[in-house]
DNA sequence: AAAATTCATCGTAATAATACGATTTATAAA
DNA sequence: TTTATAAATCGTATTATTACGATGAATTTT
């Protein structure tokens, strides 16, 4: 009833879901490429750059971070925001796999 | 007011969240794994082979249409659906330019 | 023509996601 | 100590997604 049943579907199949849902919103999607364009920078400046509020960048962020793909340090009152290497490394692997195994065919 | 602001992003940008939401749901991954170790199957196979009722499978593979990633081949009573080359193809070559670019470094 | 098969769509219910103003929290600066 | 700054969280409203039973549409089989 509108709950997606994870626990029927592989550890794999839950985890590459979740790693797609850091790319499924246009908002996640440019805050990554701003942060793999500057590498790194604090919330405020993507504040300024994204067309949302802040509380709604608040809570685009809150969302990257639990997948995991990116990291927060802590320097008050800001906070400074990074790509995580090895959840970036673990996406580009996983969708890579995915992706790679199709062999040129129509229907039936 | 929980509709996303799609006209204040770059097509590109919608595009890529496009293209990720194929791969945002488990039963969807799922379904794309299945099509391409099958490289081709009807509607029903997908049914038993998913964990899920007939209406639910249906709703999944229509999305999937919507996106172009997948296509059907009506065949009464029967529909054949496979995975589109050309989007997949897109798809791969998003995902691919997008992972691609950032450098190791670490937050501020 | 009648029955069976296959799949899409409808109707409905429940949960998730998106968005923002207002408030709170935590620290630095005055 | 008071004030300013930056970001998270709360409360709330709205839309989207997920799921399934039931029904409908199209074609084949009997």
């Amino acid at each position: 009833m509108g709950l997606t049943k994870t626990e029927v579907f592989t550890a794999n199949q839950n985890r590459l879901a979740d790693l797609a849902k850091a790319f499924a919103h246009p908002a996640r999607v440019a805050i990554l490429q701003h942060l793999a364009k500057t590498q790194s920078c604090i919330c405020g400046d993507l504040v300024d750059v994204l067309p949302l509020s802040q509380a709604t960048v608040s809570q685009h962020l809150k969302e990257l971070s639990r997948i995991g793909i990116i990291r927060g340090n802590v320097q008050p009152p800001r906070v400074c925001y990074c790509i995580d290497e090895a959840v970036w490394a673990e996406a580009k692997a996983a969708f890579g796999q995915l992706l790679a195994a199709v062999e040129p065919v129509g229907c039936c």
